[in-house]
DNA sequence: GCAAAATTAAATGTCAGACTTTTAAAATTA
DNA sequence: TAATTTTAAAAGTCTGACATTTAATTTTGC
């Protein structure tokens, strides 16, 4: 952690790239102090207003987490699912948000990885996440529902459903690209009668996985994914015609 | 974007997120200038070295970059997918070697999503991506190859492979599974016998694609898991027996 | 009058030093 | 010995200065 680079970029980026490397690379091990903001200083030879910017920097990309008092400092964060997931979330929901990823990009990129998932949550589905999905489905049917409350449902009742293969990577990658989807379908008002195609698919998909039917769990998500598209391109094209 | 929250945190870090909130809903549009850190100031009420450390967490998540100079200051940034894919990839490899994350686990999550692609990619493929692959095997098969050289060649031709469903969406959300998974490839030394099978699965895969089979595909793709799984086991055990 | 050069001003980048707050350990006291 | 007080180390915050970069403005030279 002695040598930095890239002499372009600012001096807190500089040192935050070093230490982030050295944190990528295992030098610096997990739970492992840095040295204090002082002898940071020392060590870039900058001044604290600088370390302290390059701590920032690495705080929010959850790598290290401060403490002050007596035996505080900055640490090497331990990155955990949730702190990673949010990031994700932000990350993907920004990328197709800022770039005018069309409805149906997003869309199937988001099926396809779903899909990849359900022969797994088919097969090691427990009672718990069936609970989770079978609610949601209730509330999906409530009347006065906002289309708001509708889609956060949706994507409660999905993530049910990758949560069921029982692998947190599985999880951790789909967290993006279902909860990204979100604001894309927010731009959506469904149909009564939408709601209520959504909703039986919902039940014929979550029947598929609680009888471990993988093959019929495909079919009702393929057909959820060309519904989903169908009534996105009866909305955007009507709003066109406007 | 005057109102923030969570008295918990540092300032920073309730400064930072609350113009990140007013980026994320949309209330600061891409390329929009931030006030000037001094305006910052007076708006929130805190120091200029506060305000400085709430913006370099928020350049250090792409969020914003700055511009020095008298028509310069802090911008909305358009999240590019280069910078989104960096940040995925950085947090999957974190996430996945500070967790002790088992090997079948990791490898799972990773062909689950590239099988999901397979079909994709089988049917949209173009001769440049299969350019690629056929180049990586045959980097894979020249002796006195490293064990790392051989792992980047596999990454860079899974990454075609990804690459080849053209869904820039999917290839963002893959590049962190497959990405991810180098450093633990990297702890297997991979006999020649090894090598020579996996290269041969390769030329299956690459086949397929060529011919838009997506079935043979997932096939492959399915015994390469399984093949590289039962490798993980063996260098593992063996590993543990000494 | 016009083009090149010099000046200016606004903004971020960096530095130095002081003070505040938090926290755990050490020292003191009952 | 246990509760209390003190101390010290560290991060958090503030102030003010100076450096650097950059575009606009002004001045100068022809």
């Amino acid at each position: 952690m002695k040598t930095k680079l890239d002499p372009s970029a600012d001096l807190s980026a500089q040192i935050a790239g070093a230490i982030r490397d050295a944190i990528i690379d295992g030098t610096l091990p997990v739970d492992e102090r840095l040295p204090s903001e002082i002898e940071l200083c020392e060590q870039f030879d900058v001044s604290r207003s600088t370390v302290r910017e390059a701590l920032k920097r690495l705080a929010a990309q959850s790598l290290i987490r401060t403490q002050r008092g007596a035996t505080g400092g900055a640490f090497v964060k331990r990155l955990n699912y949730a702190d990673a997931y949010a990031q994700q979330i932000t990350t993907s929901t920004l990328l197709l948000s800022m770039n005018e990823v069309d409805f149906a990009t997003a869309c199937e990129a988001r099926f396809t990885l779903e899909r990849a998932c359900a022969p797994l949550s088919a097969k090691r589905r427990t009672p718990d996440h069936l609970v989770t999905m079978r609610a949601e489905i209730h509330r999906q049917g409530q009347s006065g529902l906002s289309d708001e409350a509708f889609c956060a449902s949706d994507v409660a009742f999905h993530r049910a459903l990758v949560d069921a293969a029982h692998n947190p990577v599985l999880s951790y990658q789909l967290a993006g690209a279902v909860e990204a989807m979100q604001p894309l379908m927010n731009m959506i008002t469904f149909t009564a009668r939408d709601r209520d195609k959504i909703i039986r698919l919902h039940t014929d998909l979550a029947n598929a996985i609680e009888q471990e039917n993988a093959v019929e769990a495909d079919r009702v998500l393929q057909t959820l994914a060309s519904e989903t598209n169908a009534m996105a391109d009866t909305v955007f094209t009507a709003r066109a015609g406007r």
